[in-house]
DNA sequence: CGCGGGATTGACT
DNA sequence: GTCAATCCCGCGT
């Protein structure tokens, strides 16, 4: 199916982070070709939103938020676990969509890849991945044909792990098939999501 | 240059 | 439910 170009990534975060749910993800790592379904996303605006590390301007660590969509955009969190993002919007406007879940296509354990530091660690994404092109032959979304998988609810509530970020922390920004086995455990969150349709 | 804290996870009570 | 692991980043001094 075809593969997601730049013009894809190049359009406003939420509409890009709601449009990834259902693509394939294809990544060739240290473990050879792994390819996923994207299950899970959050979109971070930058700029005002306060959750987003380009909130308080352009360091050298969000630098890839503020460049041209279609990379990628990989980043430490607390000391061990790598993150995934896909940047989005035109240069200069910081903006990227996390990956949070997989649905690994291998047969593996759904559970294997339910959380952005685990799928990155089952993909091999480090951060010598950081600021690569998601439209080469090697690092990449597609489209899936129709059909091929399981029709899913989408729901929608606030993004994980964001408390300290104030008015922002409720924002329904996060993005996900509802009662998909690989979704994230959303854990200390009390928050009800709600069903989009 | 030191310090506080994080877009998480898994182990343990 | 609670907590530690672990290190880079960003900010204040």
């Amino acid at each position: 199916m075809a593969r997601l170009n730049q013009a894809f990534y190049n359009r406003p975060t939420l509409q890009v982070a709601v449009d990834l749910l259902g693509k394939k993800l294809v990544f060739d790592g240290p473990h050879g070709r792994r390819e996923g379904l994207i299950v899970e996303t959050e979109a971070y605006l930058g700029f005002d939103d306060r959750a987003s590390h380009a909130s308080r301007g352009r360091t050298p660590r969000n630098e890839p938020m503020f460049g041209p969509a279609g990379f990628s955009y990989v980043y430490l969190v607390y000391g061990m676990h790598w993150c995934l993002n896909i940047v989005t919007e035109p240069e200069g406007i910081p903006a990227a969509v996390l990956i949070r879940a997989l649905e690994p296509l291998n047969g593996a354990d759904p559970r294997i890849t339910s959380g952005p530091g685990k799928l990155t660690r089952w993909l091999g994404v480090t951060g010598s991945d950081n600021q690569r092109a998601l439209t080469s032959d090697t690092f990449f979304c597609e489209d899936v044909a129709p059909g091929q998988i399981d029709s899913y609810a989408i729901a929608t509530g606030p993004r994980i792990g964001v408390t300290y970020a104030g008015a922002w922390t409720h924002k329904p920004w996060r993005f996900y098939f509802d009662d998909h086995l690989s979704v994230s455990q959303a854990r200390k969150s009390h928050a009800v999501a709600m069903r989009k349709s």
